[in-house]
DNA sequence: TATTGTTATACTCTATAACTATA
DNA sequence: TATAGTTATAGAGTATAACAATA
């Protein structure tokens, strides 16, 4: 069984397929987001604060996966757009504490819309059961594999 | 329906699982083909080689949907490694054709042995219904929305 | 002294533009 | 003049390192 594999065998793997169409969603996702002043970063950003209660900078830097110094820009430029605010925390005057404002959920919103249009777009030639099965195995995926 | 829609709606999405769940694929692959002295655009490149018959650089930086002067870079490196050949067509003596050497075909199948231990470890905790369903999908939606 | 946020710097990846050889 | 390949340059994105304020 150690035959030798060609291109045939890493195209077909999940591995190959996740990356490649991954790449392409993201693309796409960031084409859609761009029209709202974001890029993909800032969505996840503002996900991050809309998930879980006010946390330091520090902390969401780590939920993200990026340099704290990443969390910096991104949290400027949503200052920018009057999607979040800063309150240092008063307990710790090191922190700052970042949450959503009104505009900050509204674009995160819209951020959704474009993810649901997105999924439709790129499922068009699936069956619903294929869908389903698609949709429910990359859920699984994500809650064993990305940080939530 | 036009409800405000959160964090979770996005994370539910297929287009945002297949982004982050695609990037880790693709940073797992990377560091499995770092040892073999490759990044995942070799083996992209390598794929492209075995798939069809020889063709120009210009060609293959149209398939991979990169810039050209990227394939000559990665081309440089491949051939570094004795893994491709570079021959003048003697027709257009403008034009590089590119071949897979033995050492190349070596390469590759390692680079899919790698893919398919990822896909072992990636699919772990799903069941061999789901993981088949999932792993039907995405090649059904590569077929759709990458270039081949 | 350690930690949070910030700023400055550097590195990786890849594209665009300029150049050479051939057509 | 146009095209394949190459080389040089530039930009985006993000990390690492240095710094300031607070603990």
């Amino acid at each position: 069984m150690s035959d030798v594999k060609g291109a045939a065998e890493l195209r077909a793997t999940i591995v190959f397929n996740l990356g490649t169409l991954g790449a392409v969603a993201a693309d796409r996702f960031a084409a859609r987001v761009e029209a709202l002043g974001l890029k993909p970063k800032h969505a996840g950003l503002l996900a991050a604060l809309d998930s879980g209660p006010a946390v330091s900078q520090q902390e969401l830097a780590k939920r993200l996966g990026v340099a704290p110094s990443l969390v910096v820009a991104l949290a400027d430029q949503l200052q920018e757009l009057g999607a979040v605010e800063r309150v240092r925390d008063s307990e710790d005057r090191r922190r700052q504490v970042l949450s959503l404002t009104a505009e900050g959920r509204a674009l995160l919103s819209r951020c959704a819309d474009a993810a649901q249009d997105l999924d439709a777009e790129l499922t068009a030639d699936l069956n619903a059961t294929q869908r389903d099965a698609l949709e429910h195995a990359l859920n699984l995926l994500g809650r064993r594999h990305l940080p939530h």
